[in-house]
DNA sequence: TTCATAAATACAATCGATTGTATTTCGGTA
DNA sequence: TACCGAAATACAATCGATTGTATTTATGAA
């Protein structure tokens, strides 16, 4: 009971050699059934479990990936860690799931754990500090296979799976113009990371396509959290003259203005429409419901992990295929933040 | 480049022994400073990293720690997770973090894959399916320390940190009381889970307490998921009386039933008062905002941590500490769906 | 019955790190 | 200079499973 049964235990209580044992266990053709059937009965009779740490470490395999995610609390990040495990599994792979919870000293230290621990493979979206890559580059000299989704580096020769982020933050933007919006606000996030900047640039490519000026003083850098929303709306109302839209690079920050602007009551849409980017469960809930852009991100998930097995299979022979981008799109979901304006 | 380089390798291109190298990478004291620092160098110079799973082996010890949820994405079960990682992280325990899904064959493999995996042990909130306790007696008997949170089962010698789910339940449905509602819905939950049984007895003591009659018909059995939400407003709307509260075993069912009742008119609180349980951080953005039963759940996650390493740390002289239970305290947070009912 | 061949099993090395024991080296003292 | 004890290092077994090679056993044809 205290010490877990080895193959040595089963193979000394039938008077056989460990190898057979192993053999059997794996449903090897080299051993004969009769002698499997021995095998097993006492492995289940003894509650055998097999030991990967050995196992791995022979095999030099681990049949695992891990995952580094900002949050798993966000619902894009769950549904893309759903879509992971779903094809891991498929495939026979285990997951380790990690949160970085934004932090870069948090994320250099589980790239190590998940390198120590010897994954196959590692999926990967950064968090909003990551701007020195020493970790990941370390990863890729080490010889792990990996692969951006969602926040990317421009590291050479890792692939991506990436959103359309200029082409959301674009139809966001042009939605709110084709509703008669002039002064649109953008909450931006922070500029470090590729996807912000391109909704922000998407913002500006809508603004110029409809001959609207850009204004500096429209666009809001900041964390994105609840609170970074309601000090941005504070902001931008202070303005000299009237806002009368606002696209959000994150529903979370949207939802802040929201709070804000119904405090003063500021009406939305009427006075100012809304549109905000990830399509959180809370944003169709909310009243008015929030007008977002649409990640798919179990496809995300179910992607990126089928690119990643493939590397993983391919890496023996290592500098065969190039990095490739996938970039997917995403759909503007129109609800009540951005509809029937009556101005 | 290709293959990870080992402390044989390092110990060969210096000329001395694996042993010292291993002593000197552990900062032993019969390894001498000017060696150690020869041996850092040249590792570091080599990209050397230990392999776990070869030094897990060896020691039989893997410092992780294995978690299984029903879901990362609820906001409960992330704040348990927080303060797990935590507790974890500060005493040099690693935490593999995994989903059930709320499907017990998954929840079966994840325990023979934290096994299999040699983790010291493991916290557990069952799914709610679990209705069979093989794999769990089986990690008991391998000797694997574990611990329930939250959602426990009974089995003998396993501890458990609890919310006091009946005082929960009785709080949530006494303050619908004080506020005036005689016929209170109750959706309750799978009541193979004693998180959820006392939930409903909380409900069925208040209304003994005030002398209200309980009536079965009020009672409503589901899986909790928004949609059955809305099912169960719909059947408690179609009583021959009208009902005047209700109290849901969750937040995502109080908004499921929210949402139909605001398509049918019934206006909530007036109409309706109702009450949560969870405090998803959705409840308190959601108009109007909904009255709910706070768990602390990063507490919660500490505390198991806590427990659970302990253990680790008393596992091989077994029998000393009997199995105990923690309950903490919920709170109630009155917003706006239960609060001024005009009626 | 005998031998060739296939089937079944045993032997032994290995994965990479750890650790108890044995050996060597060194500094200091008599 | 010889020797002792401590410091530093080397040797070798081990964790549990896997796998290439060698050996034994069984089967069938001549």
């Amino acid at each position: 009971m205290e010490n877990k049964t080895t193959i040595h235990d089963i193979a000394k209580t039938l008077k056989i050699d460990a190898s057979t044992v192993s053999r059997a266990l794996n449903n090897s053709p080299r051993v004969s059934q009769k002698t499997k059937d021995r095998i097993m009965a006492k492995a289940n009779e003894l509650g055998y479990q097999r030991n990967l740490l050995a196992s791995n470490l022979r095999k030099s395999v681990t049949n695992t990936i891990g995952v580094i995610v900002p949050r798993i609390s966000r619902h894009f990040f769950s549904s893309v860690i759903s879509g992971i495990e779903e094809t891991a599994y498929d495939s026979g792979y285990n997951v380790m799931i990690c949160q970085s919870l934004e932090q870069l000293k948090r994320e250099r230290k589980l790239v190590e754990t998940l390198l120590a621990n010897r994954v196959d493979g590692v999926l990967l979206s950064v968090s909003m500090e990551t701007d020195e890559f020493d970790h990941l580059l370390n990863m890729k000299n080490n010889g792990t296979p990996f692969l951006f989704f969602d926040r990317h580096c421009e590291i050479e020769g890792v692939s991506s799976v990436l959103i359309d982020d200029f082409q959301g933050g674009f139809d966001a933007t042009e939605h709110l113009i084709l509703n008669g919006c002039k002064n649109i606000g953008h909450f931006s996030g922070p500029q470090e990371l590729a996807i912000y900047r391109n909704r922000t640039a998407g913002y500006r490519k809508a603004l110029e396509k409809h001959k609207i000026p850009y204004r500096p003083e429209l666009l809001i850098r900041s964390g994105l959290m609840e609170n970074d929303g309601v000090e941005g709306a504070k902001t931008l109302l202070s303005l000299p003259y009237k806002l009368d839209g606002l696209f959000s690079a994150n529903d979370i920050a949207a939802i802040g203005a929201m709070k804000y602007f119904k405090n003063e009551d500021v009406k939305v849409p009427d006075d100012i429409a809304i549109v905000g980017f990830s399509n959180e469960p809370v944003s169709g809930i909310i009243d008015p419901s929030l007008t977002t852009i649409d990640q798919p991100g179990f496809q995300i998930g179910q992607i990126a992990t089928k690119l990643l097995l493939d590397e993983i299979s391919r890496a023996p022979n290592s500098n065969a295929a190039m990095a490739k981008t996938t970039i997917l799109k995403s759909s503007l979901i129109e609800r009540d933040s951005s509809r029937n304006i009556s101005h």
